[in-house]
This record gives structure tokens, sequence and C-alpha cells, in this order.
DNA sequence: CCCCATGTTCGACA
DNA sequence: GTGTCGAACATGGG
């Protein structure tokens, strides 16, 4: 499920613990979503440090325990993370950390393309230090779009936007989303694209990444039908502008959903 | 049984 | 080295 608006939604869910210290850890050892982690450090480190601080950045998050452990949460295709009120818990809830309180900060993910990460140290780890721009932050600029494209010119420019170290954040739906309201084929090479359309583009790009944060990202609310997001997800779907069919293809190796007529930008040939 | 899935990574190839 | 593409990862839902 998650792309940048609901892994900021399930930020938020472990926050009522924040200053509450951990009593206990229990894990699913050796499950994938722990490829890179030293569990029994991770379970021995974390038990009575205080919750600290909840951060995201794209797709990632980080969370902070006392002043020198950093738990790194990716939630995959189907990772969630939520407060449950007592321990014995589901089959796929791989990492369940009991607070003194009893409420019981829960990491799911069935499916398991999930990670989790640990570091303990003074410094901020490798792995949250010098992440690209966010589109959505006022250091992500027009120049820095028009690299990407240009470092991809042949990739279509679907592919294009699902890269994190361009586009972090940006997933499946959000780059229907941002190609849609751009008006731009999502099979177009990334190069071909001109200058008047990119400008479009970036503007589209940061507007969606906003628009997301604000309506999915806040409360999970319910897009408005005059989004894509609404229409994209069933066969038969309408294009809330011209009200014609949708079409579903995989483009750059996802399933991607576009409004032919609208959509008609195919750049230079 | 079949096909599909809102993500990332790795190997092959040009 | 760089860029592009397809397969693989593991599980559940329709």
């Amino acid at each position: 499920m998650p792309e940048l608006a609901e892994v900021e939604y399930y930020r938020k869910q472990w926050l009522p613990c924040l200053g509450e210290k951990v009593a206990s850890i229990a894990v699913n050892r050796g499950k994938r979503v722990f490829r890179e982690v030293d569990v029994d450090a991770l379970c021995a480190g974390l038990s009575g440090q205080v919750f600290q601080a909840a951060e995201r950045h794209g797709k990632q998050m980080c969370f902070r325990f006392g002043q020198r452990h950093y738990l790194g949460v990716h939630l995959g295709m189907t990772g969630k993370i939520r407060i449950k009120e007592e321990y014995p818990s589901g089959k796929h809830d791989h990492l369940c950390i009991t607070m003194k309180s009893g409420k019981v900060l829960t990491f799911t993910d069935p499916r398991m393309f999930g990670r989790i990460r640990y570091t303990v140290s003074a410094s901020v780890p490798d792995w949250w230090q010098d992440l690209p721009p966010e589109p959505s932050s006022d250091a992500y600029t027009f120049d820095r779009m028009n690299r990407s494209l240009d470092r991809h010119t042949k990739a279509p420019i679907k592919a294009v936007l699902l890269i994190q170290d361009e586009f972090p954040g940006v997933g499946n739906w959000m780059a229907d989303e941002i190609l849609w309201r751009a008006r731009i084929y999502p099979g177009a090479s990334a190069g071909v694209i001109g200058p008047r359309k990119r400008r479009e583009l970036y503007r589209t790009l940061r507007e969606v990444c906003e628009d997301a944060l604000r309506v999915i990202g806040t409360n999970w609310n319910r897009p408005p039908d005059a989004w894509l997001f609404n229409h994209r997800w069933k066969d038969g779907g309408l294009c809330p502008e011209t009200k014609r069919p949708l079409r579903r293809e995989p483009i750059g190796g996802r399933t991607t959903c576009w409004s032919p007529k609208w959509q008609h930008y195919r750049g230079k040939s």
C-alpha cells in the first residue's frame, strides 16, 4: 500500500507512545524483514530506552530511542505500523515493542518486502544521512528534476518517476496522478519531454506530493473524485476530465493507468 | 486453480 | 562505468 502519504500516515501511528520507556521486545526471528539486522542486538539494545522521535523521508521512516538508538522501517508493499493494546499478536507482527504502559508498538508485514534497520551510534546513521530532497520541499528545484530526466532519457517517464534516488516518496499511484495532471503519456521517453512540458510536470509533481500529504497523510481521507486516484484501480474507470474509459497496461514494469485522449503528449520524436 | 498486487534489488545485456 | 529491462523476493485476495 504505502507511498509517500500513506507512509506519513503510518509514521504518526506510534506517536501516542512518545516519551514512554520500552519494557520488552518480541520479534519473528529469521524473517526476511530482518535481513540487515542483528536481531539479538536490537532486542537487547532497545529495552529500557525512551521513545524519542519519529521521522519520515520519502517512503522511509526512522524512529529514535534514547539518544543513540535508530530504528529504520520501510513498509515495502504490505507493511503497516500501529499500536496494539496487548502483546499476543498476529502471525505477521514481526516486531512488537511493548512499552511500560502496556501499549505495543507493532510492525506488521505479510509479504515481507519491508525492511527493518537498527543502528546504535552517537551520530546519525549513514542510511539516514544525505538523503535526496523530497519533491515537496523547498530544496527541490526545477533544475534538479531536469537533471533526473536527462540522466534517464530513454526510459519511460513513468519509470523515471519511480526512482527513489530521484523522486523520493513517489510510488505507482502518485506517478500516474502526476502524469495525468500534466497530460503526459506515461510511456513517453523522459528525454523527449520539452521545456514547457517539464515546467508543467514540475508543478504537478510538487502539487501531487503536497495534496497527497494533506489529504491522505493527515487522516487518510478519501481523495476528491476530481483526482485520477478514485478511478484508477478498477476496470471500467472513467477519466474525470474526459469521462472516457481509462486504460491500464504495464509501463516501466508496473501497472499504469492513463487517459488516452487526455494524456496525448508524447514529446518531440 | 488462475491472476493480480500502492516496492526494491540484482543480474544480464547493450 | 552507465542505463534499461525483467525476474525474483513471499504472501494473500479476488
